[in-house]
DNA sequence: GGACGAAACTTTACTATGTAAAGCACTTTC
DNA sequence: GAAAGTGCTTTACATAGTAAAGTTTCGTCC
């Protein structure tokens, strides 16, 4: 089961929660596992390609946890729960989430990366457009829906675990603070302002994710 | 004017935009200014003391804008001045921007850095305050306003900028759609859904910023 | 049962980078 | 006019990614 290639990636879990992800080095990455310096770049073929492989699998295990989330029979209720998903993943698992802030280091055009992106983005799009279709903020369009509460819980979650919120909640519980806080922010969705547009309840565009080219390393 | 310092800085820059942060060498921002490989390590001491002077002078340029979005009479028009203040500095210096999300490659205790930050942060929370002041959304705990709405901006020029958000908006404007989702979204917050807190109007916590220990590199 | 070949690594070697240390020229100061 | 400082460069070295070739192990086919 823990063949050399699985090995491998749970080492640089390893030096990540030792060095930071700066500090990964495929030399360091083969002694945690025990093998050469060269070993991590003969399965994956160079850096980028060891932390793309490390990345697919984190996201390929929060893929699976918004989907389950997506399960619950009370759309209100998965919504919170994906947001939890995140939150919770982002406390348990620094390392892989600190790599989802440094797409640079991997490929970000790989298929399987991309692929186990947009399971995510589907997940919790699909959870988005089941509260509307439930008559959640019936007027709004669907992408602001998306728009706002995407960023919402990506900034909160960042600004978090980077410091700047949790100080003023000094003492409070991380996920249950996003889940109040992002509860009451719902709340106030449901309330249209001047918020309905003319072209409201427009589908999702096709497209799904897209992202900018990484930079040539 | 442009002493050597400054025509470092101005390399960093130059780099930054032809080869990504990651391309950024004491070597090439040399040969870039004109001058040997270590004269960036000379001034500022090593390759993190280098992009903690870079990012100092962004912040600060930040800083002054978001001040002056400060000024605005009206509270709430400062408030989407300031959001507005961030995308289009986002969009106009991706490269200092890119610098803000690898804070890991500066000395994040720094205290230049530290206060051209803040600055930045006490700018925003004011305007937050003076909204509030102003009568909008009083019952709501101001930390929670800080938060949902700072995350809310971070996330949404985040994503826009990273690519997963442009996708869905193709073609609109990036820094008229923020003000335009932002402005929805406060309207909404200005009604209170269950969010009303035993402890609202609490004051906000003297620490202000705080961030996480850089990775020991 | 022995030759062939592929899979799973390691060894070697080379170039790029950060950084410490010493050097050097030019200017200021006494 | 010598001494001390300023503003850089030169030199040197340890660490990094990666290409290429070598080695070992093991299954397979005849």
């Amino acid at each position: 089961m823990s063949e050399t290639p699985t090995r491998l990636l749970d080492a640089v879990d390893s030096v990540i929660a030792s060095h930071g992800p700066s500090g990964v080095t495929l030399r360091r990455v083969g002694t945690e596992a025990g093998l050469s310096h060269t070993a991590a770049a003969h399965y994956f073929n160079d850096k980028p390609g060891l932390f793309t492989a490390y990345l697919t699998r984190a996201y390929d295990q929060v893929g699976v946890h918004i989907e389950h989330a997506g399960e619950n029979a009370d759309a209100r209720a998965a919504m919170l729960d994906a947001a939890a998903v995140y939150a919770q993943f982002a406390l348990d698992s620094p390392s892989p989430f600190s790599v989802m802030q440094r797409l640079e280091l991997c490929n970000v055009d790989a298929p399987e990366l991309w692929a186990a992106r947009e399971r995510c983005y589907f997940g919790v799009a699909a959870i988005l457009v089941r509260n509307q279709e439930d008559g959640w903020a019936p007027d709004r369009d669907i992408r602001d829906l998306i728009a706002t509460t995407w960023s919402f819980v990506h900034g909160f979650v960042e600004l978090w675990v980077s410091g700047p919120l949790a100080a003023p909640y000094d003492g409070e519980d991380f996920v249950e603070t996003l889940r109040r806080v992002f509860d009451d922010l719902l709340n106030s969705l449901a309330y249209t302002g001047s918020g309905a547009r003319p072209n409201a309840k427009r589908s999702l565009s096709p497209g799904g994710l897209e992202t900018s080219q990484s930079e040539s390393a």
